[in-house]
DNA sequence: CTGTGTGAAGGCTTTCACAGCC
DNA sequence: GGCTGTGAAAGCCTTCACACAG
């Protein structure tokens, strides 16, 4: 169970076979066996195998996997469990859409403040998240203790906020902005770049 | 300048220094080392000289790289110059965000239709870009030989509707849609899983 | 006999070390 | 001296082959 030795590409998959177990459990199914899991999350079955043995043993063999033992060990290890609260920095096209996006909700993040240097109630909608000023960003951070954000302000902007809520606490931060950001190295980026993935998709069109 | 033999994550770093060199030519820079590029990056100076011998070389020895020469030889090998029409399936809340992201056009991407099963105009606010039903999709994609598509429909709905455009002739697609899509091996499909990259980070708070 | 767990092999990517050129 | 280009080494990840348990 030693979370560092976990690599990386192992723990992005963990992600996905918890979403496929989730899946299986609402549909009454309560067995899976390795090639089955792995088919649904489109890997080969002793990849699966290869990465649950990172931190335990989980399944019978000549059976397969309890759906909801295998997915609560995950859950454990990638500390979804905890609820993390998120933020959201930069409310504008994309920030907005996200706030609505309901595929965080449901993977166990609430998404508690929004944040902008010119705070505009229509962007919300009828949504309930409170939407802040960016002057408030670094006192709320503070104050709740805040591990976790969404950064989709315009990339000019982007490594100065990163900056200051670094400064305040900020532990991993999920970058929109098409920039390499500059953090300390106990922060973690995840850089989601929608520009770069169309780019590398037509260097594959023949 | 053998396409085939670009490691795949080489290609998309080509992409980022791609938009570095960019940056440098409009503050009117025209030579840079692999060391400055690199840094700014993200990357090791080795990895971005290692990656450019790929297909080809560029630098001068003792001096680097001439910005203009080196962004139009990786811009030969993404396609980019090629300009690629792409369409957007689905119009809710991240797809009409993503019509209005100019991150695209930046890059050279123009999304040249919108389809929805129910397109509501009011969603495209002031934005020029046709939406259509989607039961013109396949015709659309036919007649005007589109190979490029960002996929932003409901979880339930992705897999047919892919069915529907890789028949019609669909090339790559960029996937927003929190499932593994099955396509034949001429197909290529990038994944953007919003939640399993928010879960990626919560993984690494200490 | 089915299906898991895992050491070993294989393959891919990054990093090193240094030769070569300006 | 400064910086690129690149074979070789190292590191990381995936796949194989098969032992082992139900």
């Amino acid at each position: 169970m030693q979370r560092n030795e976990i690599p990386r590409k192992t723990v992005y998959r963990l992600s996905i076979y918890q979403r496929c177990l989730q899946r299986l459990r609402d549909n009454g199914i309560d067995t899976v066996s390795s090639d089955a899991l792995a088919k649904a999350a489109g890997v080969k079955s002793t990849q699966l195998r290869k990465d649950l043995t990172y931190f335990g043993q989980f399944g019978t063999r000549g059976l397969g996997y309890n759906v909801a033992a295998l997915s609560g060990a995950i859950g454990e290890v990638l500390g979804s469990s905890r609820l993390q609260p998120v933020i959201l920095v930069g409310v504008g096209n994309l920030g907005s859409a996200l706030l609505r996006y309901s595929g965080f909700q449901k993977e166990g993040f609430e998404i508690v403040a929004a944040f902008d240097v010119k705070p505009d109630p229509r962007r919300l909608g009828d949504l309930k998240i409170p939407l802040l000023d960016a002057n408030r960003l670094i006192g709320y951070i503070r104050q709740h203790h805040i591990k976790m954000a969404i950064l989709t302000v315009p990339a000019q902007h982007a490594q100065e906020v990163v900056n200051g809520m670094v400064e305040a606490g900020m532990q991993a931060i999920l970058n929109f902005s098409p920039v390499v950001l500059e953090v300390p190295k106990n922060v973690v980026v995840n850089n989601v770049d929608l520009a770069v993935e169309l780019e590398n998709l037509s260097y594959f069109i023949r």
